[in-house]
DNA sequence: TCCGCTAACACCTTTGAACTGT
DNA sequence: AACAGTTCAAAGGTGTTAGCGG
């Protein structure tokens, strides 16, 4: 399993061209999340760094310890300072940026699983109205809860730093019937990706006394999802980076420019047709406006090759000069939760500050990637407003020119500065639980090889959104597919940030970190069998999920809603200790 | 009419099998 | 025979667009 596509991409992900990683690297290299104590390259399979009796450093080596780092977190910066927008579609889209992580500190001889999920930001819906996110009202209730699973897990820690860990492959859907495992998700929602680092036990994965996992949160991560993109820059920012968007890049080549200036000229009828655009397009902003783009598009770390234009860009300035005015982007009126936080280095808990010390944006653009501990408190206060309608940035009128690309938007952060939002806690129970149902009893333990991707050694059960009642696997309608998860459950929102509390400074990212015993897993949450098997492709036979699967499942979701629920009740305090997040 | 959503599309990268050379 | 490198087609990801429907 270790040489499936999971790893190989995960190994192209660590093999990318300099400037990614070397952006991750140099962005985290101060952070002592990279700098584990005691961690041998040697034994990890990577060059060999400071610090170096494994033995040792393994015997040491708890889950608290792990350390992640952001992969391109440049460029996660770039898109959340303009409002990140992940597109979702009915056959699933993946996420761009793409989540990957270096993950340090682990036990290099201790089993792993990495997993994602993502919740709710808020409790609002969003629209974009005059080129900027604004509350719209409130949120649809959470579609049931998915994770996806590291195709890789459980895999050894040696195995996890070795490289990035690479969740590229993760899909958003907005089918609340999805049948592929993919997350489902709400449109023009804003949402937060979270990952989970599950301490597999050498014998049964999630049997021990002491199972631990934490979670870690970038808060640059969180987006908006949409159907279709709203901000333009978002557009750019994708085409100028997603390789599989290079269709729409410009180029050098002057024959290429005027047939995709040709191409959407003539798309663009609808707008430009009155003035005879398509022609114009075609012969007259090849030479003058095209140049003009050429010479004030910036080269992208990304896109050294060729100049980037695109078309939304030439339809930009060809529509109007006013047009390419950088949007104006107003506080988003959102709601936020007080967060208290306690920075973790080196291995030593020591408070930063009193939440009114720290700074009061909610995701702060530039935060070093401290590690922190986190009590997380949620509280009402959510203001909705119903704005006018949205206008399509086409449309908005503006009065800056040339710098609508180039000129930096403040920082989504600020954006989002709100209000403190003061709302109840809403308990959210783990309603669906992997099971560990007969038919996988006999599946070998963590020395087994992890199963081959379609051999679905992940699962997950789909349940109609319109319910969030307890669902056994039994009354499933679809199937579980590889690497994902489902908990029919509602979906626990993040506790974010009230604008009166805490923020922590520099690029930290939250990182919560539990260790419950297994009988108190067990108490949270009873286990469904595995589903029979429907519908699956042919050649794509669904062996039972692996144990430590299901009881990721199980424990995971288990844990994460229960730490949501308690750190809101019990964690609220500041302890924000490894001790005030153990369980019992 | 507005706005969110979807399917189709062209363009591109990625992937893996087949082929060739050493 | 084994291995490495190259070629090529299929698969899949991307944003764009028109059209649909609430």
């Amino acid at each position: 399993m270790l040489q499936d596509k999971g790893l190989s991409e995960s190994e192209e992900a660590f093999r990318a061209p300099g400037p990614a990683l070397g952006e991750a690297s140099a962005a985290n290299a101060p952070e002592p999340a990279l700098a584990a104590p005691g961690l041998s390259g040697a034994a990890l399979g990577s060059p060999p760094g400071p610090g170096a009796d494994v033995a040792a450093a393994a015997a040491e080596q708890t889950i608290e310890n792990i350390k992640v780092g952001l992969h391109e977190k440049e460029l996660w910066k770039k898109f959340h300072e303009a409002g990140t927008e992940m597109i979702i579609t009915k056959a699933g889209r993946r996420m761009f940026p793409s989540y990957k992580v270096k993950v340090t500190g682990m036990n290099p001889k201790t089993k792993y699983i990495l997993l994602i999920d993502i919740v709710p930001a808020d409790d609002h819906r969003y629209k974009f109205c005059d080129n900027k996110w604004m509350v719209a009202g409130k949120a649809e209730p959470a579609m049931p809860g998915r994770l996806y699973v590291h195709p890789d897990s459980p895999a050894t820690g040696a195995h996890w730093m070795r490289q990035l860990v690479s969740f590229q492959k993760l899909k958003l859907t907005n089918n609340h019937l999805d049948p592929f495992g993919h997350i489902i998700l709400n449109s023009m929602h804003k949402y937060q990706p979270r990952l989970h680092i599950v301490k597999a036990d050498e014998n049964n994965a999630f049997g021990s006394k002491n199972t631990a996992f934490c979670t870690h949160v970038f808060p640059e991560t969180s987006f908006i999802s949409v159907t279709s993109y709203q901000n333009h820059k978002i557009t750019q920012l994708k085409i100028e980076n997603n390789p599989f968007a290079k269709g729409f890049r410009g180029s050098d080549d002057s024959d290429l420019r005027v047939a995709r200036l040709q191409r959407w000229g003539c798309a663009a009828r609808g707008w430009g047709g009155q003035m005879g655009f398509r022609h114009v397009a075609s012969v007259t902003l090849s030479v003058s406006s095209l140049s003009s783009c050429l010479s004030s598009c910036p080269p992208h770390p990304f896109s050294k090759e060729y100049p980037v234009i695109s078309k939304s860009i030439m339809r930009q300035r060809l529509i109007s000069p006013q047009l390419s005015a950088t949007p104006d982007v107003g506080p988003l009126l959102g709601t936020h939760q007080a967060l208290q936080h306690y920075q973790h280095e080196n291995g030593a808990h020591s408070q930063l500050a009193e939440p009114q010390d720290l700074p009061l944006s909610t995701f702060p653009a530039q935060r070093d990637s401290s590690l922190f501990y986190h009590c997380l408190k949620r509280r009402d206060g959510a203001r909705h407003l119903d704005l006018p309608c949205k206008r399509s940035y086409l449309e908005a009128p503006s009065s800056v020119g040339e710098d609508h690309y180039f000129r930096s938007p403040p920082p989504y952060d600020q954006q989002m500065l709100s209000p403190s939002y003061c709302s109840e806690v809403t308990p959210r129970e783990a309603c669906m639980y992997s099971g560990s149902g007969p038919e996988i009893a006999g599946v070998s333990g963590v020395d087994d090889l992890p199963p081959p991707p379609l051999s679905c050694n992940m699962w997950t059960s789909v349940s109609p959104y319109t319910s969030y009642s307890v669902q056994t696997m039994e009354t499933v309608p679809y199937q579980p597919f590889p690497t994902h998860f489902t908990a029919t459950t509602m979906m626990p929102r993040l506790p974010t940030l009230s604008a009166q509390s805490s923020q922590p400074p520099g690029n930290a990212h939250f990182s919560v970190y539990n260790q419950l015993s297994q009988s108190q897993v067990r108490e949270r949450g009873p286990s469904a069998s595995f589903p029979r098997e429907r519908g699956l492709p042919p050649g794509c036979e669904r062996k039972p999920p692996s144990p430590h699967l299901n009881a990721a499942n199980e424990f995971l979701y288990s844990q994460t809603f229960s730490l949501s629920r308690e750190s809101s009740l019990q964690y609220h305090s500041g302890m924000g200790t490894v001790e005030n997040w153990t369980d019992g």
